[in-house]
RNA sequence: GUCGGGAUGCUGAAAUGGUAUACAGUUCAGUCUCAAAAACUGAUGGGCCGAAACGCCCGUGCGGGUUCGAGUCCCGCUCCCGACACCA
């Protein structure tokens, strides 16, 4: 018997989805309430997608539809985070300006998404590169600005001599330059930084009421790194420790080094002991980190020891002792340092500040937003923000405070703060007066479900800032923005190594719809396995989800007519929705899915009502497989999509099965088993079975027991060994 | 080193403290076919006893513990993955 033509249906229902606006996000919210489903918005990259991207995307997606049938209004919105580097490379190959292949990517992607399924309000698509976007990031700035937590500085960057550009420090590896193996240096430049260290401490506070899984939670708290200690003064050295009880242990000061090793040439008193300690610099001191000088005590300290030994250093062997509290000051130190979003790269939003002899640095007046990033530029690497060759761009730049001729800032933002505020945009996306209405921004956030990768301590933690921020300043009504977060685990190539080009082991997913159909591909990443583990793609899983649909599709056309009275059909597909329902509300695909196979290799033994069986399963499937499931719901008679349909109801007295499997266990051992009318399985019913077994009473044998019942499960008997 | 997560058949994996290996894949055998593919049926952790059936033993990284009962809880390890890392 043939398949089902998967490329017909999907053609046919992608086309009446898109022309009925079916995914269009409700302008009042149902008496139910809100759901915020999120994927994180993708990297439009020339590569089209990837089977990564449909794992993330499909989940929001089944969780979307499922939540939308249960009757919530679901605002599930997708956009592009189309600022970036790759493109400016690329730009800088081909001499293609970013914003064509850019808008060409964008073009592939949401083709692609659309091929597989997704069901998208494209009425609120956002691109990060759009200058109705970047104006709201620049506005952005310039509030923070206002507010003190802009500021510009001298500070360490990154440096490849040889692409001679600064780079981000996730394109350093190794401290090597991750495009040309170059060893990366540091520079001192003149650069521009959001204070999120202001909000260290909230930061880490908001953490207890967010639902987040533990390992992404942990690395945040790590990074922010708090450590209560003290401050201690040793005459004008001031240190920081988190050891203040092996003060008197202290035999020397360690000072952050800028250039080599050595005794300074000056001693400083220990306060605890009156004594003169040496002073040295020292390799193993940062200068970012506490006061940049440390108390050498090298009886507690390995990198102490390991200095003292090297410079012949005095070792203090001591007990510590709390009473040296009284010498210091109590402080809280934090691990995390100010958020650098300069970048000497042209494709990304431009930093709106104006230069003044006189004045300093000026924002932009809002009114004059958005600073348009300007076309005639030369991307070469020349090792000057590329801005810099524009002949447009400082033309006619006066000061906003004194009017005299002024500059502007030439670097551009980097793209995490792009994506610092695109779901709050997607409230309200084509908002043209503000960056968005406080009142749409209240009516569906914080997001209820956000997945994607674990970008711990990069976007997750931006966001959580920008969301703050403009919480204090009452534009946010909720100071956390994402509720529940789901990190994605990655889909390896078949090899077990990271997709790469250099492996050869992308998996095209086009290929894949081409090949076995959107629901396919859909169904296949999710029954791989937990969402948030690390999967290992393998094509023949996908065929065999694809036979199962193609099972399952056969067996519909030749049943979906068949009425009859209500038989164990019903039985099973009632446990089928109370399986899946579950599954869905803990996102274990997986299961749910298995659930399906399960309930349908069961349904070929099965009589009853096929037509309200397939109804039940046909709803079941719809947020899973959207193509077959529509195309089995016009079937069974209906003119409406079943993706407006309501989630079934399981009657749950239905699930329960007449026929219990009762096990006999002696000591713990399973030693025999009885089928049961449910009704029938009390306690005294199945001892009697088990005393009247031959086998039982071989193992009982006279000697005396005990018994522990469990209902509808086992009987365990204890007996009395010697 | 610190923090987080893991370890279950040949593979991906399932299992509110209660029948371990569901659901798939793989492989093998069979049906159909001139043949192959597809489809369908069956088998697929190790061992023992057997002609077969029935049955028995061992099995969830290792060693202990709690419990009538442990993949699951507790203690101590080993290894793997991820993040951070001279952070005082």
């Amino acid at each position: 018997m043939a398949n089902f033509d998967h490329k017909e249906i999907e053609a046919k229902w992608s086309k009446i989805w898109d022309d009925t606006n079916l995914y269009k996000t409700p302008e009042k919210i149902a008496s139910k309430g809100k759901k915020y489903v999120l994927g994180m918005w993708p990297y439009p990259s020339g590569a089209g997608l990837h089977v990564g991207h449909v794992e993330v995307f499909a989940a929001t997606d089944i969780y979307s539809r499922y939540l939308r049938m249960n009757g919530y209004s679901v605002i599930h919105p997708m956009g592009w985070d189309s600022f970036g580097l790759p493109a400016e490379n690329y730009a800088i190959k081909t001499g293609i300006h970013p914003s064509i292949q850019t808008q060409k990517s964008i073009v592939v992607f949401k083709n692609q998404m659309e091929r597989i399924g997704l069901a998208y309000d494209w009425e609120r698509e956002l691109n990060a590169s759009d200058p109705e976007y970047y104006k709201w990031t620049q506005w952005i700035f310039i509030q923070l600005f206002k507010k003190g937590l802009a500021y510009k500085a001298k500070a360490p960057v990154n440096w490849c001599p040889s692409c001679e550009t600064v780079l981000a420090n996730e394109q350093v590896v190794d401290e090597k330059c991750e495009r040309c193996d170059s060893v990366v240096t540091q520079r001192l430049m003149e650069q521009w930084f959001f204070k999120i260290t202001d909000y260290a401490q909230r930061l880490l506070d908001g953490l207890n009421i967010i639902d987040w899984p533990a390992s992404t939670k942990a690395m945040q708290r790590n990074w922010i790194g708090r450590k209560e200690g003290h401050k201690i003064k040793f005459d004008d050295i001031e240190v920081f420790t988190t050891r203040i009880d092996t003060l008197h242990g202290a035999s020397f000061i360690a000072i952050a080094n800028d250039s080599q090793e050595g005794f300074v040439g000056k001693y400083v008193t220990n306060p605890a002991t009156g004594k003169k300690i040496p002073v040295w610099r020292a390799d193993y001191v940062l200068d970012t980190y506490g006061t940049g000088a440390v108390m050498g005590v090298p009886a507690h300290d390995e990198r102490d020891l390991a200095f003292a030994k090297k410079y012949n250093l005095e070792i203090i062997q001591m007990q510590p002792d709390p009473t040296m509290e009284k010498y210091g000051q109590k402080k809280v130190q934090y691990r995390l340092r100010d958020w650098l979003i300069s970048r000497q790269r042209y494709w990304g939003t431009p930093i709106p500040m104006v230069n003044c002899e006189i004045c300093g640095w000026q924002p932009v007046p809002e009114d004059q937003l958005p600073v348009k990033l300007p076309t005639d530029v030369d991307f070469r690497p020349t090792g000057e923000s590329p801005i810099t060759r524009s002949k447009t761009f400082q033309k006619g730049v006066i000061c906003p405070k004194c009017g005299k001729s002024a500059k502007r800032e030439v670097d551009t933002m980097d793209t995490f703060v792009d994506s610092s505020w695109y779901f709050l945009r997607f409230c309200d996306p084509t908002n043209l007066n503000a960056i968005f209405s406080k009142d749409k921004v209240k009516a569906w956030t914080p997001v209820d479900l956000y997945i994607g990768g674990d970008h711990a301590t990069t976007h997750l933690i931006f966001a959580r800032f920008i969301n703050m921020f403009l919480y204090d300043i009452k534009l946010v009504s909720v100071p956390e923005p994402f509720v529940k977060f789901y990190k994605n685990g990655h889909v390896l190539g078949e090899d077990n190594r990271k997709m790469s080009k250099r492996w050869g082991n992308i998996v095209n997913p086009l290929e894949i719809v081409d090949k076995f159909g959107a629901d396919s591909l859909r169904l296949y990443e999710m029954f791989m396995g937990p969402l948030d583990m690390a999967k290992v793609w393998n094509t023949s899983g996908v065929e065999g989800v694809y036979r199962f649909l193609n099972r399952l599709y056969r067996k519909f056309e030749t049943t979906f007519n068949l009425d009859g009275d209500i038989g164990s059909l019903n039985k099973i597909t009632n446990q089928l929705i109370g399986r899946v329902t579950r599954d869905i509300e803990n996102m274990t695909f997986n299961t749910g899915i298995a659930a399906m196979m399960e309930t349908f290799n069961k349904m070929s033994d099965a009589t009853g009502n096929w037509r309200l069986a397939w109804r039940q399963f046909t709803l079941v499937l719809a947020p899973f497989a959207p193509y077959l499931a529509e195309e089995m719901w016009q079937k069974l008679g209906h003119t409406d999509s079943v993706h407006s349909q309501r989630w079934p109801e399981y009657d749950p007295a239905m699930v329960i099965d007449e026929k219990i499997t009762m096990v006999v266990q002696i000591n713990g051992k399973v030693r025999e088993k009885f089928e049961l009318d449910s009704g029938e399985a009390g306690e005294d019913k199945i001892k009697q079975l088990a005393l009247e077994s031959a086998k039982v009473q071989n193992y009982l044998k006279g000697a005396s027991y005990r018994t522990i019942f469990v209902p509808c499960k086992l009987i365990n008997f204890i007996v009395n060994t010697k």
